[in-house]
DNA sequence: AACAATTACGGAATCCGTAAAAATT
DNA sequence: AATTTTTACGGATTCCGTAATTGTT
């Protein structure tokens, strides 16, 4: 079996091109990066490098494995934080979501024994589950597996915040195709909330803003709408701001501007589940009052 | 990062139960393998086992630890030999094929620069190209992705032998519905022909034979009806066989019993294949009239 | 002359096996 | 008494750094 070393600088060395370089970002001397190379090329039995006396490049093959144990030395990295997280989740219990609102509603139920991950997480939601990176998941759809239970916790509902002049902000609610062409202020971390904005409003443009701070200031200074949803109230920060007197609240009729949030998790964690997924049903029908 | 080996013994441990036995299995002794998971669980700051004087047991931490290892260590063990492979691709033709048929016509074109994988294939088929396993694939689908063309080669339909004294051997052709029920003997090796024979044909059962000499045995000894298609009659081995006076070939009808083959490869591979598929192309014709 | 890769040699770290000890069944 | 795990010690392997060599720009 190729020893990992090995691989870590081979890897190095597509980045960096020359030996010397890889030598000095994995602060090694030249010589091992020689000898490792000389070894995994032997080991391997296949031509990686094209040599000349004062020159070396990676054949095709050489990148192809250099990309291949790229993908590789990832995994191997991963192992480790894997198994503690796994260990966590035995006795903590770890939660995560793919829209900021459900988070906010677990904030108001303090409770120690939970670690909630902040990053917004997306991809295979099935797989974090069964591979124990969460103990339990607030995601937009119910999750169709064996060992997987889902339940609906409630809906979030997308408002607008219109310029109090304009002729839509007196309006009940508007759907998307009505906001079409206009630039909105976006937070940059919405989680699904950014796929549907992108995806239902035609020619739209997004100001997304990565710093709470800059998205204050320009909001304050500016009259572009910006979106809010039913579950922002419950966000301390918010608060301050709903007090907004040049904008108007508008509600988005649109069937994608209501989500339906579900709490997914391993059926055998059901039992140490069950209280909180109570507690946030509750909190979540006294927010949406 | 954790080094391969400590992963070695704590999968073989949890395959065998004890130091002792996970010792002899990896030809090392009782000590490397105590001071390899004092190890391990050191550098991962986790528990993995219970620890009696007399007795030691992976938590439930541990197994996960050796099932995730498990799967790291399989990937890494085949990473030597995707090098290869794809070493190999540069210079040979590497081909592969979800049926049997397709590659009976390429056993029709000599030629020493192509090597054929004999064992079908099935799974990912994008990936198997991607990772560049192989040059080129001839299965039952074109493949929609942007580095890879699919050209047409040709249909394999198939038939059935059915004993000479039922009603159903007169027929000009026969439908998967009217095969319900009857046992058939198939060569276990089929590709994607199995999938269709057990997907089509209600409550049908089926004599797999992974040996071809048992196959030819029973055939001759029994009235079982087989399938055979427009290509068999390419094999030299089944052309012996064909003057088979018991049964009548009879065509299926069905949609499923056609199936359409293409050559599927990354366009980066166009100029070196396209005389080997156009020889592939005039071949399927030829078998086919 | 400066730079890049390679080779040669000696030291250091790590990993392993043998032997012995401790504890259980 | 037989097993199983653990610790202690010494040897062997391997991996690394320094220094010197070769060849190119």
């Amino acid at each position: 079996m190729i020893d990992l070393y090995l691989l870590e600088e081979l890897v190095a060395f597509q980045k960096y091109g020359t030996l010397a370089q890889t030598a000095d970002h994995l602060a090694v001397t030249q010589p091992t990066v020689t000898r490792g190379m000389q070894k995994l090329e032997a080991e391997l039995g296949v031509q990686l490098f094209d040599r000349q006396p004062n020159k070396i490049s990676l054949t095709p093959t050489g990148e192809f494995a250099a990309k291949t144990a790229q993908t590789l030395l990832t995994e191997n990295k991963a192992f480790a934080s894997k198994i503690k997280q796994f260990n966590l989740s035995q006795t903590q219990i770890t939660i995560a979501a793919n829209a900021p609102g459900p988070l906010l509603i677990l904030k108001k139920i303090k409770n120690s024994a939970i670690k909630t991950n902040q990053q917004l997480i997306a991809g295979n939601y099935q797989q974090l589950l069964l591979n124990e990176q969460y103990t339990c998941l607030f995601i937009n759809q119910p999750l169709n597996n064996d060992k997987i239970a889902s339940i609906y916790l409630g809906s979030e509902n997308l408002e607008v915040h219109l310029n109090e002049f304009t002729e839509l902000a007196s309006r009940q609610q508007v759907s998307f195709s009505d906001l079409k062409n206009l630039t909105f202020l976006v937070v940059y971390d919405v989680g699904v909330w950014r796929q549907v904005i992108q995806d239902n409003i035609p020619g739209a443009k997004f100001l997304y803003q990565t710093d709470r701070g800059n998205f204050e200031e320009i909001r304050h200074n500016s009259i572009f709408p910006y979106f809010t949803t039913n579950l922002s109230a419950v966000d301390p920060i918010w608060q301050q701001r709903l007090n907004d007197n040049d904008r108007q609240a508008v509600p988005i009729k649109d069937p994608a501007a209501r989500q339906q949030f579900y709490a997914c998790f391993l059926k055998r964690n059901q039992k140490r589940l069950s209280p909180l997924i109570e507690q946030m049903q509750d909190q979540w029908a006294k927010a949406d009052e």
